[in-house]
DNA sequence: TTACACTACGAAAACGTTTTCGTGTTGAAA
DNA sequence: TTTCAACACGAAAACGTTTTCGTAGTGTAA
């Protein structure tokens, strides 16, 4: 087993200076051409490559970046860690990938595990806890401390820094407004309860474009879903007792939800009932029918935070202009609309 | 902005040795109440964490472990670093995850990256291009660095260290088993191209079944799908140009496509022909109709690769003992299969 | 008084780097 | 011969910890 060499060893072995192979490998020109061939040949050999762990302490850089999201399994977090990982990459920097499992206390504590010296600044997306106890002073903490952070999609007005997000009100918006324009009226709304910054505004979103269009609002035809494994039923009642013709869902699995709900009672999408769901994931993509969609673009969203936060990690005064980058969504048409 | 604070800062300000604060907080024996509880709630106050790099240098354990995955954007890579994730943070263990996009160079630049002091052992599943290269220099390096690797679902026999699989081959059997058994003699196969490890022997899987059972094989059922993005056509052509009663595909995504073709041509799913696919995803959950499909479990997988490693990373004396754990998978019925 | 054991603390090394500064040697110019 | 620059290298500090060891000062027993 060959472990791993250190200038210390290589100097030892050529009876040089630790100093002198440092700057033999850095091509210093305080070194003669033959020291400097010497010791590079000699870590070549052993396949010398400095610690990071020593360099992270000594140059107080970790060119590592901390991710803290909800959860992993899930096709939009992916994405987004996707675009985070391509971009930290291409600037030589690496991700550590932390997971809140939607809890405050577990957002709290990883926080402060990877504050401590582990990566130079974060991007994360607040749990839903978090949402709902509007507690941020974890995330005071750090800011306060110097680390940079870049939030995303699940944000918080409350806390001051950069952001990424979509205009979920806006694409709720333009949906809702697609199925007016197209004589639709009678349009069911399944979004989640209030908490979920998210959620609120698509509801926001929906809510407005049917004032602007003087479009009735029926409070029948809105369902917040609390426990995302039990809406079906919610959603049966919603198609059964109303007469609607249309469905705006704040996610793909409401929106294939309400799909299968609709086949149940014996309709059909897009025909009887046209559909419209928010996130283009695979759901949407595999569904049959496949289904029109809000895209938000989380590969998008990942490279923007990412080069955010390597920008501002990278300048060295901190300038105090924190900026809301906005992607633009757009609406993907399939087979659960017709137009 | 108040900056992070050092041992050095509170000894300083205490006007105290280092090592009497370092002593203080560690609650050593040496130190007096007083002073002990002084430099405590000096500490409290500034709100003093032990930088983990410095740590990390003084103890050579970084407490980390990498992943490095072929893809994240994929169902059951998210379930397997969920699995690892949770199981490494139980034990006081971070992750940093990159990912080769099946590129073998960018598996060898990561795993170089982060081998040198980054973590402490790695959890990998192999590229496509490393699979067909069959070139694993860099595995054997670190290896030989004394820095223990787990490899999980792609695997490969070149490499001895301890591994995480599923009996891909018996799992496969038992699917074709199932079609066998119950009547269906018309079996297609939609496959990988050979070099992708699990898909080779998921094929080895089918033929054993066939031949077990006496089923003659038509070479005309089987299609080795090399371009995942355009396998729709040949899919087509399978079933219009043969008269096939089911189909056993080797992911879900080629079970989806298999069923849209399938209703593209006028059949039904399971009543003409039946489905099985592989990977128990969002896909097949999701799907109309679902898909009955063969569960990888990658939870779980991931929990195991992340035992065995931290289990080899915290008993000091290396054996050289390596052990293949075997998940079992299951067979998960649902609407596109009958019985 | 002497010897010795505690108590409570500090100095310093170590982890692996990089970088600043100091210094001995050489050669050339004066 | 003297002076000085250029060259080639080494010593040491620094990053932030932990831990071993040494040592003042105090108290107690003989």
């Amino acid at each position: 087993m060959r472990r791993k060499v250190t200038l210390k060893q290589i100097a030892k072995e050529l009876d040089i200076s630790i100093s002198t192979v440092s700057k033999s490998l850095r091509d210093s020109h305080e070194i003669s051409e033959e020291t400097r061939l010497k010791v590079k040949a000699f870590a070549k050999l052993y396949n010398y490559k400095p610690n990071n762990i020593a360099l992270s302490l000594k140059n107080k850089k970790t060119k590592t970046i901390g991710i803290i999201i909800p959860e992993i399994v899930h096709h939009f977090f992916a994405t987004v860690i996707s675009g985070i990982e391509h971009v930290a990459n291409e600037f030589g920097y690496n991700v550590i990938v932390t997971l809140s499992d939607e809890s405050f206390d577990k957002e709290v504590i990883n926080l402060e595990m990877l504050a401590s010296g582990s990566t130079d600044g974060f991007i994360m997306s607040l749990s839903k806890e978090t949402q709902l106890k509007k507690d941020f002073h974890h995330l005071e903490e750090v800011i306060n401390q110097g680390m940079p952070v870049v939030l995303f999609d699940r944000v918080t007005n409350d806390i001051f820094c950069d952001k990424v997000i979509i205009d979920d009100q806006l694409a709720a918006y333009n949906a809702t407004e697609f199925f007016i324009t197209n004589k639709y009226k009678n349009i069911a709304l399944i979004t989640t309860v209030d908490y979920v910054s998210v959620g609120k505004l698509r509801t926001e979103g929906y809510l407005k474009a049917l004032a602007d269009y003087d479009v009735k609002l029926d409070e029948n035809l809105i369902i917040k879903v609390e426990d995302i494994d039990h809406c079906q039923d919610q959603i049966i009642d919603l198609i059964t007792n109303n007469a609607i013709d249309a469905v705006f869902a704040v996610n793909e699995l409401f929106a294939v939800t309400a799909i299968k709900a609709i086949n149940k009672i014996g309709k059909k999408v897009p025909d009887d009932i046209a559909v419209i769901g928010f996130t283009d994931g695979i759901i949407s993509q595999f569904s049959t029918p496949t289904i029109t969609t809000v895209s938000q673009n989380g590969i998008k969203m990942g490279q923007k935070a990412a080069k955010m936060l390597i920008e501002r990690l990278e300048k060295e005064e901190d300038d105090e202009q924190y900026t809301t980058e906005i992607i633009e969504t757009e609406l993907i048409f399939r087979e659960s609309t017709t137009t």
